[in-house]
DNA sequence: AATCTAATTATGTCTATACATAATATTAAT
DNA sequence: ATTAATATTATGTATAGACATAATTAGATT
């Protein structure tokens, strides 16, 4: 099915046989067409309503599904050595600014961290992260001396949502200093924001160098 | 299952209780217990292998999904006035240099395009199209003097692999000319290539105004 | 003609059962 | 002790059948 929708024998907006046919055709029970068929729409490549029935996408734009990988993996598959610095680290109580970016009410206890990953010793991203205690208190626990803050969550706490932002961005004197921006010299900014069942978990500011700095997704596809 | 996970009770690294058990719990069929973890194995939270059983996901690092809307949606729901101008348009025919980014033999027939898309009058962004028309030959019937061609390509193109890239970059002179840019201002790049069925379809190179483009993913995660 | 009601229909989900497959665990042979 | 052959096991997939649900269509009523 996959084939007559790429060779366009399927053509975007037709409607397509019901499933009942389909099985027919192919010689199979309806629930392995209704399982292919739900696979291509989570895919995007067809909708499908009740009743009204199944048509091929007509805006094709299926999403791309990046992965955000762990700042040691992405420096260690390249080849690189990997480096990490603990610059800072402090309780807070969230105030009306933070809040705003960690989605938490006032008074609440947060953890407030920043630190450096270096490839092959030269700075590679800079990293300012904000942890809701409330919803990760055993956070307090651990002093981030040796481990990122961001392998610590990722092995420890999961998330139901998140939310991510990339731009580009004239550095601030900070990120010009630590990441030793040549002048002119652009940053690369993925900020995430995550959720535990609706409880802010971490708001995090990733900061990378413009001209070395890439995000590839790449999608297959298509089981 | 998603609230014993969120709940901590199965923690990351947890083995969880093989199918035939966790209908028994439900009390339902073995293939409803199937059908809701690969589900939750789709939404990364959990990592699946025959006989070695089901454990949650150590590394929550489960990928946005990032849907690039039609330029011509993110300016309208923002609520400004969409418009569109086309710079240039030419057919051409594949040396090494573009082969590299189009990915398609020497020789290739190759539809280049420059638009110019605007929100209120000013310079949003700056498309570099080539499209090939070996992959697509009826593009050659279209002027695109009133349509983009991202908006063609998605309501006439199917693609089943995309790869995109974002980054940060100092402006070219041209885009600096034709978006307007204060000095100083990085342009935010997406690239994205597409194919369909391993035959390369596009490439584009779209370039924003970086103090004003943000790219925002949300992942509600789980249906 | 407009509105409400009932019938129809395609997708959505679940069930019980069967067999396939990949990976581990066990046993036998070297 | 190491390796090879075999058994076991949890997931993966397919099946026929049943019923649920959303949306449209047709029909009845105003």
């Amino acid at each position: 099915m996959l084939a007559r929708i790429t060779g366009q024998e399927w053509a975007p907006g037709d409607l397509i046989p019901n499933e009942e046919d389909l099985a027919q055709d192919y010689g199979c029970a309806r629930a392995t067409v209704n399982r292919a068929l739900r696979e291509l729409a989570d895919a995007g490549l067809i909708e499908r309503r009740r009743k009204a029935g199944t048509r091929v996408a007509r805006r094709a734009t299926r999403g791309a599904l990046l992965q955000i990988p762990l700042v040691r993996m992405e420096i260690e598959a390249s080849g690189r050595r990997y480096g990490y610095v603990l610059l800072h680290r402090s309780t807070l109580v969230s105030d009306s600014g933070l809040s705003g970016r960690l989605d938490v009410a006032r008074d609440t206890p947060v953890l407030f961290l920043r630190c450096l990953h270096l490839a092959d010793g030269e700075p590679y991203q800079l990293e300012n992260r904000w942890i809701n205690l409330d919803a990760v208190p055993n956070a307090s626990d651990v002093n981030f001396e040796e481990t990122g803050p961001n392998e610590w969550l990722v092995a420890e706490v999961p998330y139901t949502r998140a939310e991510h932002i990339f731009s580009a961005a004239t550095p601030t004197g900070d990120e010009r200093d630590r990441l030793r921006l040549r002048p002119d010299e652009p940053v690369f900014v993925i900020e995430r924001r995550t959720w535990l069942a609706d409880k802010p978990v971490t708001y995090v500011r990733l900061s990378h160098i413009g001209s070395s700095y890439r995000m590839v997704s790449r999608d297959d596809e298509i089981a």
